[in-house]
RNA sequence: GGCGCCAUCGUCUAGGGGUAAGGACACCGCCCUCUCAAGGCGGAGACACGGGUUCAAUUCCCGUUGGCGCUACCA
């Protein structure tokens, strides 16, 4: 009998929650739970400038909503803790002081501009030059007390290769010449991925680092951060990627990624936990409709494909389909339908909207439809801005989307500051630039207020449905969208 | 560009040296039916290419091509 299973899942709480976090999520519980381990939930929030609370809380609630409970986590205190990175600094800090003792590491006092420089000379293959790994111990230790910044490196062995198992695809091999000596300590003393989740990954025990494929390439770098500390290698099993009809790695412009907008757009959770259950693994049996426990019961790992699986939101339909009419009975449908929209709370928020509007009670049904819908149908022709080209349209609409991706909170009242200013800088009149939103977000030109409704059907829901009015706009090309980030710095200032 | 990973119907996959290459979504047709769904039945649809190894390769090996990923003081 070997040691007990401990797995985790380590999102970073850069954004909304993302459906590939769910899917590594439910690989990770499954595998687990399916052999008595033990699943970890740890936030990697060292990136200071993109990390929120907001982001950290809605990826624990939506875990929570998918049924993935973690045994250990930031809210489940257990004794590794604490599982909030940014809170274990001094632990990052002194394994990163004993690297640098033992002289696998070392001080590097090079600044952006240098680094800028060396890159644009040397081309953008080469890493990072070495320039300071000569520095001597005692010069490196008399610059960093004189106050001078510096990032802390770990050193990568000159030749040689790296070879490594991974547990789906056995060995794999890397040209030690082709690593970086990585930064593993930044300027402002927090730790980057690659220090944090080695030291994690063994103080925490992980026994079994199932993850992303997008992770193989540094995999090398964590090898030598276990060979340096002593400690042995976890097994390392890369998960294939979630992919667009594109093949490209699933991403917000061309997919919903939100967990939250598959919520709110009618989706059960053990639909969607089923459905992603089924990308690179099938029951075998064949069965396509299958419970988490028997998904856990029946897991192996060693039966993944690795062919990255097309997210399918069609098949995702049909299987939610299937849930609904076999698990429900109609008494259940109806507080199923209760508690995902039609309860007091969202109705009674309707209410003082929709009460001006009404001549007749009947006239709820179709001022209210799109409270309650996924997509809404629109005439793309309706989709106008006074003296702007379709085009346009689109850009506007896609500043919007990014504009709203920034906003923290979601209130009318935000939403009505952001929209004022919006207008001015874009120098139109606010009704002008309002009416394709009414149109992208109720399918009709005239609604209930915009920025109460937006509130109401919240900021997944509404930035799916500007997307899909982009979309039927023309869409915005992926050249094109490069200039737009630049023209929306210059308007709004940086984004990320 | 360099490096790494990957490659069965349009999509998700099963399979594996000798199979009629199986299932599911989507699509088409028929049945059921007050409509539409659902359901039932049927249809079309795949082993990327080229070399090996072998009595025999879709399956094993190599190469090509293609796809994806990484190439940050992001994860």
């Amino acid at each position: 009998m070997g040691e007990q299973v401990r797995v985790r899942i380590a999102p970073s709480p850069t954004g909304d929650p993302h459906v590939g976090t769910a899917y590594q999520a439910l690989f990770n519980y499954a595998f687990a739970k399916g052999r008595g381990g033990k699943f970890i939930l740890r936030i990697e929030d060292t990136d200071q400038a993109r990390s929120t609370k907001e982001s950290e809380d809605a990826i624990l609630e939506s875990l929570r909503w998918l049924g993935l409970q973690w045994d250990e986590g930031p809210d489940i205190d257990g004794p590794h803790g604490p599982y909030r990175q940014s809170e274990r600094l001094a632990i990052y800090r002194q394994h990163a002081e004993s690297l640098l003792k033992a002289g696998h590491a070392y001080r590097c006092f090079c600044t952006r501009e240098r680094l800028d420089k060396m890159r644009t000379r040397q081309g953008p293959d080469t890493g990072y030059d070495r320039h300071c790994r000569n520095i001597l111990p005692a010069e490196s230790d008399k610059r960093a007390s004189a106050g001078q910044p510096f990032v802390i490196r770990m050193k990568i062995p000159g030749e040689g290769v790296c070879v490594f198992q991974d547990l789906l695809r056995g060995e794999i091999r890397k040209d030690w010449a082709l690593v970086d000596d990585q930064i593993i300590i930044k300027s402002d003393g927090f730790p980057t991925y690659h220090l944090a989740v080695v030291v994690d990954d063994h103080l925490m025990g992980i026994t079994h680092v199932i993850r992303g494929e997008e992770w193989i390439n540094s995999v090398p770098k964590h090898v030598k951060l276990y060979e340096y500390f002593g400690w042995d290698l976890p097994i390392f099993c890369h998960l294939p990627l979630l992919r667009n009809k594109d093949k490209s790695k699933l991403s917000k412009r061309k997919n919903p990624t939100s967990i939250n907008y598959y919520r709110r757009a009618g989706f059960l959770p053990e639909a969607l936990l089923n459905y992603l259950g089924l990308m690179g693994w099938a029951m075998p049996d064949g069965e396509d409709k299958f419970t988490l426990q028997q998904m856990l019961a029946n897991l192996q790992l060693e039966k993944i494909s690795l062919g990255g699986p097309v997210f399918d939101v069609d098949k995702l339909r049909w299987l939610n389909g299937r849930y609904i009419r076999e698990d429900f009975s109609p008494r259940a449908l109806q507080e199923k339908l209760e508690s995902w929209a039609l309860n007091r709370e969202r109705i009674g928020r309707i209410i003082p909207l929709v009460q001006p509007r009404l001549e007749t009670l009947a006239d709820w049904g179709h001022l209210t439809a799109a409270f309650f819908a996924d997509e809404v149908p629109f005439d793309p022709q309706q989709l106008k801005i006074k003296g702007k080209a379709p085009q346009e349209v689109a850009e506007i609409l896609q500043f919007s989307v990014w504009r709203l991706e920034e906003q923290g909170g979601f209130s009318a009242k935000a939403l009505d500051a952001l929209f004022r200013n919006m207008a001015v800088t874009l120098e139109l009149k606010l009704r002008d630039l309002l009416a394709p939103f009414f149109v992208a977000l109720s399918g009709r030109r005239v609604w209930t207020p915009l920025f109460d409704s937006m509130e109401i059907l919240g900021s997944d829901m509404v930035r799916m449905r500007l997307r899909r009015a982009i979309e039927a706009l023309g869409g915005v090309s992926g050249k094109k969208l490069k200039k737009l980030e630049k023209e929306y710095s210059v308007l709004f200032g940086r984004r990320d």
